[in-house]
DNA sequence: TTTAATTTTGTAATCAGTACAAATTTCTAT
DNA sequence: ATAGAAATTTGTACTGATTACAAAATTAAA
């Protein structure tokens, strides 16, 4: 329950109430939420909580890598909490980003990299794909 | 020169003269420019041009598959007239998008695509890289 | 050559994200 | 403890990219 405060401050991140549920929220809710989501999630449960601070909030989290803000919808930011290397799908019909995982633990992206890309310093990777996921196949029309 | 009309018909696009001197700037200039940066470069020309047909070309063109709208930059669309398979570099000091030829001709991503994709009808793949270009690193502070 | 279909245009609206300064909370040093 | 400094949060106002929409213009078809 405690722990999320630690990892906090083991990142260099000062564990105020308000990140810590932040936080919290990301770490239970791995479904790529907006940042609208986590504001309408924590606001009937923290009513004085900003939308301000949630966006400051992910933008420290970000610095600090704790999170990634995923740019794969063109709509809004999408957020992940898994730092683990992996790629992300999104359904062009229903929307819902899924977490694609990367064989070999990154490796591949890791080959990838390397490919010409001299004098280059890569701080990120993101590998997003779209299509249409299983379930909406599978749906008449 | 006329060549652009005649691609745009082989796509099933009517070559009106507003698409036809888009699809000119875009390949003219494969810098990764913005919506703003190619009304702005035909508005002079080309005087009547509404940035909503700018805007409503694009993404006619990217339904036909001319173009690929990239979501690199998370302040604005990037246009990239080059359909074939390749990953993006953007450098996060001075904002630059560079091409990144993916060795084999693509294979690489396939390979990646592979993955754990069961079931997922993939139709777009973009890789992404974020870092410092190598101009900006021999740069003073 | 009138009618229908397509395309373009301009304006108004939307909406995610940011700037900013006041208010609050937390930390530090007495 | 407690005053003052530093960090954080909050609310409001603003920005700026993108979209909605309906009228005007162009093109195609009969």
């Amino acid at each position: 329950m405690e722990k999320v405060q630690e990892y906090l401050m083991s990142k260099g991140i000062r564990p105020s109430p308000q990140r810590i549920a932040i936080m919290n929220y990301l770490l239970d809710n791995c479904n790529h939420p907006t940042v609208e989501a986590v504001y309408d999630a924590l606001h009937t449960s923290m009513p004085t909580l900003s939308k301000t601070t949630v966006y400051n909030t992910l933008k420290l989290f970000e610095e600090k890598k704790v999170v990634q803000l995923l740019n794969i919808d063109e709509r809004n930011v999408r957020l992940d909490a898994t730092m683990e290397p992996h790629a992300h799908f999104q359904c062009m019909r229903c929307g819902k980003i899924f977490d694609v995982s990367v064989k070999n633990g990154g490796k591949m992206a890791e080959l990838l990299r390397m490919n010409e890309m001299t004098g280059f310093e890569v701080q990120q990777t993101q590998i997003y794909y779209k299509g249409i996921c299983p379930h909406c196949q599978s749906e008449k029309e």
